[in-house]
DNA sequence: TTGGCGATTGGCT
DNA sequence: GCCAATCGCCAAT
């Protein structure tokens, strides 16, 4: 399968029976983001991941998917994990942009957010949805058997599937050998729509959310599902 | 030292 | 639509 080089690799696409890959696709490049391809503003930054590719492999044990939901927690945002000033949790979003801020919430998920603005100061993007693109069978054993379309929708699945966890917290997503960000030499993204962001109690009103329209691995809100 | 609650999810009514 | 699971964080005591 799939041999690895530093900074390229060819990359077979798995087929399976749910998969929604890529039309025209059947073999791509994944080269590694440089943190001087990341647009230095927040916002921006979540607007720029969709469509990108985020890549775990440990061990041989490879899984990747292209983004297809973020959302911005940018600077002064009462909704951001910074907002109060920096603590022992939440100092990786005070590193350079491209770093990963992993977080334990609700007792039991991982979500992972890549640090967004210069060093020094905090503010993130939360990765919320991924389209699976490599190692599907090894995300549905990560994630019990789910639909191909599940393995990845939601900030906590993703973590899951692709075995992100506390291990990664603070790495740097341009240069970890494990977890990384890159971008396919077919990069494809559709139309980027923004909304409002998902499961908030402030700032919910904020069009900070971020994701491919039309994508069927793109998280919902529960009930109704509202645009802008 | 405490307790309310969270950038979620799966299961059930 | 509703609720439980499950635990670390941090504001308030």
């Amino acid at each position: 399968m799939a041999r690895i080089t530093t900074r390229t690799l060819t990359i077979p696409i798995t087929k399976g029976s749910n998969d929604a890959i890529h039309p025209a696709t059947s073999v791509a490049m994944i080269k590694r983001l440089r943190r001087t391809d990341l647009p230095i503003d927040t916002i921006e930054l979540a607007r720029f991941l969709i469509g990108k590719m985020l890549v775990h492999d440990l061990r041989g044990r490879r899984t990747s998917g292209r983004i297809v939901e973020t959302e911005a927690y940018p600077v002064g945002d009462a909704a951001g994990h910074a907002f109060r000033g920096k603590t022992g949790r939440n100092a990786p979003l005070y590193l350079a942009r491209g770093h990963a801020y992993v977080y334990f919430v609700y007792g039991m998920y991982y979500c992972l957010n890549v640090s967004s603005e210069r060093a020094g100061i905090g503010a993130g993007v939360l990765v919320r949805a991924l389209e699976p693109f490599e190692g599907i069978d090894l995300m549905k054993e990560r994630r019990s058997a789910s639909s191909v379309r599940d393995l990845a929708r939601g900030p906590g699945r993703l973590a899951l599937a692709m075995a992100i966890d506390l291990r990664y917290n603070g790495v740097d997503l341009c240069a970890d050998p494990s977890l990384w960000l890159g971008v396919s030499d077919s990069e494809y993204h559709g139309v980027v729509s923004a909304t409002t962001r998902i499961g908030l109690s402030r700032e919910r009103g904020r069009p900070w959310r971020f994701y491919e329209r039309g994508s069927a691995f793109v998280s919902a809100r529960r009930g109704r599902q509202r645009s802008a």
